[in-house]
DNA sequence: CTGCTGACTGGTA
DNA sequence: GTACCAGCCAGCA
């Protein structure tokens, strides 16, 4: 069957991300078929500018918001905070609790 | 085709 | 907890 490109699938990952729940770089790389693509994962996300992918709700392993080229970083915790997510100035407030794919175990 | 960069991650100090 | 280093993948010049 036909593959998407890889930023095609990231994107539709993204798309369904439930609001109040993050998922990690990380995550979403490997809901796309390739784990350790994270790091182009990051670049598909800075060229993505599509309203429909709440990009917003993708955040560092660590809880970081990690970066945020539409506007302000700080708009981007707002964005959170408006689904429900507790933000701080740069950290997640429980941040594993609502990280999307949750970890039934703990450390992976 | 070759090389560099990047909204990253994990490990070590 | 923070700081630095090395590794990884896809996209672009």
């Amino acid at each position: 069957m036909k593959v998407a490109s890889f930023r095609a699938r990231v994107l539709a990952v993204v798309r369904r991300i439930p609001a109040g729940r993050v998922a990690t770089y990380g995550d979403v790389a490997e809901l796309a078929g390739h784990p350790r693509a994270w790091r182009a994962v990051g670049s598909i996300m800075r060229d993505c500018r599509d309203p429909a992918t709440p990009c917003h709700r993708v955040v560092g392993a660590a809880g970081t918001l990690g970066g945020w080229s539409a506007g302000n970083l700080q708009l981007k915790g707002e964005l959170l905070r408006e689904e429900g997510v507790v933000v701080t100035t740069r950290r997640i407030r429980g941040f594993r609790d609502i990280r999307w794919r949750r970890l039934s175990r703990r450390h992976r």
